[in-house]
DNA sequence: TTGTATGCGTTATCAA
DNA sequence: TTGATAACGCATACAA
């Protein structure tokens, strides 16, 4: 795979490679007729200048890292898609990494775009990143740093989030509202900040309705443990009348052991989910969701970094960025109420 | 964010660049006590090599391009997964670019990849590449390539497929077998591999049963066009009393369209989908699936690819691997028949 | 066993 | 207006 470079094109013109260098940069200080030659010449060969010798040589690379537990999963691909719609049109290309829900592969992928120079990272941590230490440090060495949706409190930059307490509160009030009285809870990790968030959402409707708050009708999964519909059979046992979801694969869980167990949705228990599933009209019954707006958060984590990145002299502003969230309830899911 | 180079360890070990280059490499031609000197001193420093320079260096990378034309998809993102696996363990980095269903996209990401020295490309063509000459360029000039699930016939090299043929095939099979007559096919782009092939597999199987051919039950949806909903519309004009439909988007528009117009399924119209939703199950009734091998697709196109990359020096063993396809009945879907 | 010099592709600085 | 040179970080051919 050889490639044409300004030496190539210098040769064959006889010039020398800064003056190449300069009529392709458009610079003022060089004879017009001779641009004019370079670039037509340039032009011909396909000439395309090698940015990895500009990386090499300014020291950053016009990519962006972003690290994501995965991607086989709706909230985070639509937030890529939003990421990169910004990215491009800036000039920024997204080189995207999955951490799988490891605290492991998170560090070796973070360290891999630092070392290949990413001018900036986006990142969505994974359910085991209880230590944050390898970002921080990064953080303080001056490497713009932005956090979306599963972000670390303990590190003071820009964070981009959906409103977890409020979609929560809004989702377990409408629960309440609609006569339910035992609203189970089925969740992630709980030292992720979403699930923190929707808990505390959670528990504050409870509370505005004066509804104990029962213990046993909280349950956590926590990946790459057991099975989580085992889970949610636990749950059961416990007798709720209606469940409220974390995340899209959950849910899928939730409805599936509900589904085994030959529950009626719903009569017998009533579903939300917190999930950007693109199904949940073709369930039977629709399935109520909260809706995380992915593809904003994206859009709007790629411009906060991109501001520090290229304001990068001045001192930098910081800002949390909580975005709203919509709970889409789905005619019939509340039916027999 | 600086780090730290090799001419730091040398400096602060009053070494050669050279000395301590040859000790990080753990070349024999090095004193024991100079190589123990250096290994810990940069293990201190959290010394690491930039890739950038070594890049530079040697005109490749470690990294391998992969382009599709969307993330957000079952069958891509777990195709990715599988990518992602063996390239891991091999000690190769990914990286990932959407098309967008873009031709022009699909140019510019792979532009861009090449300009990154990637080692390698593993590509599944946007929906409206017809042309393919910016590939096989690359291919000539001996960029190793591989396709999988939408391939370029043009091209010889190595191909990773699903046996599309079959799948259409058994599915259609299915369909008349279980008493149905009048078989419409929903699809994609009527240029690209996948489409084609599951075509051949359809007519083949109606041909085997002395089924007519009926142009009008085949229905192409074009991405970015008008609403796939609108072309099932469109088709259910025509009466069918089951549907083949073609990719994960499609399926969910068919059911999304069938339900609309309040069609019993399977009573009416049974619908049998290839797709990888996970969600197929939860339907009601569940949908009968052709599940594509998505994850083994991924790993054996990597595998390939890196061979042809690893054995660059030897004349190219290009191999054209077809996987099998899973068909799902689940139950219920037929129980009418 | 170690050091010096060179080159990968590009641009910035300085000299002509 | 143009050219020569150095530098980015690293590895290696060659010299010591």
């Amino acid at each position: 795979m050889e490639t044409v470079t300004i030496k190539d094109i210098a040769k064959a013109l006889n010039l020398s490679t800064s003056t190449v260098s300069r009529a392709l940069r458009g610079s003022h200080e060089i004879n017009e007729e001779t641009k004019r030659m370079v670039l037509e010449y340039a032009e011909k060969l396909n000439y395309r200048p090698n940015p990895i010798a500009l990386s090499l040589k300014e020291n950053r690379s016009r990519a962006i890292g972003v690290v994501v537990p995965e991607i086989a999963n709706n909230f985070f691909s639509q937030t890529i898609n939003g990421i990169e719609a910004i990215a491009y049109n800036r000039g920024y290309h997204v080189v995207i990494f999955q951490s799988h829900e490891s605290y492991e592969r998170e560090v070796v992928n973070i360290e891999h775009l630092v070392a290949r120079k990413v001018d900036g990272l986006l990142i969505s941590l994974s359910s085991h990143s209880t230590n944050v230490s390898h970002l921080s440090e990064l953080h303080e060495k001056g490497l713009p740093v932005v956090f979306f949706d599963r972000v670390a409190d303990t590190i003071e930059t820009s964070k981009v989030v959906a409103d977890n307490f409020k979609g929560a509160f809004t989702a377990t009030e409408h629960l309440i509202l609609t006569g339910r009285k035992r609203i189970a809870h089925f969740t992630g990790s709980p030292w992720i900040s979403v699930t923190q968030e929707r808990l505390l959402g959670y528990k504050a409707a409870l509370e505005k309705y004066n509804f104990p708050f029962e213990e046993s009708l909280i349950k956590h999964y926590e990946f790459g443990t057991n099975e989580a519909k085992e889970v949610v059979f636990e749950l059961l046992e416990n007798k709720p009348d209606a469940i409220l979801v974390s995340r899209d694969k959950l849910t899928l869980s939730c409805l599936a052991a509900l589904k085994e167990k030959k529950v009626k949705i719903p009569d017998e228990i009533a579903v939300v989910g917190f999930t950007n599933l693109t199904v949940a009209d073709l369930l039977d019954p629709p399935l109520t969701t909260v809706c995380q707006p992915a593809f904003e958060i994206g859009q709007t984590a790629i411009e906060l970094l991109l501001d520090l990145i290229e304001k990068k002299d001045k001192t930098p502003q910081y800002k949390t960025i909580k975005l709203g969230i919509e709970m889409i309830i789905r005619e019939s899911s509340t039916k027999l109420l």
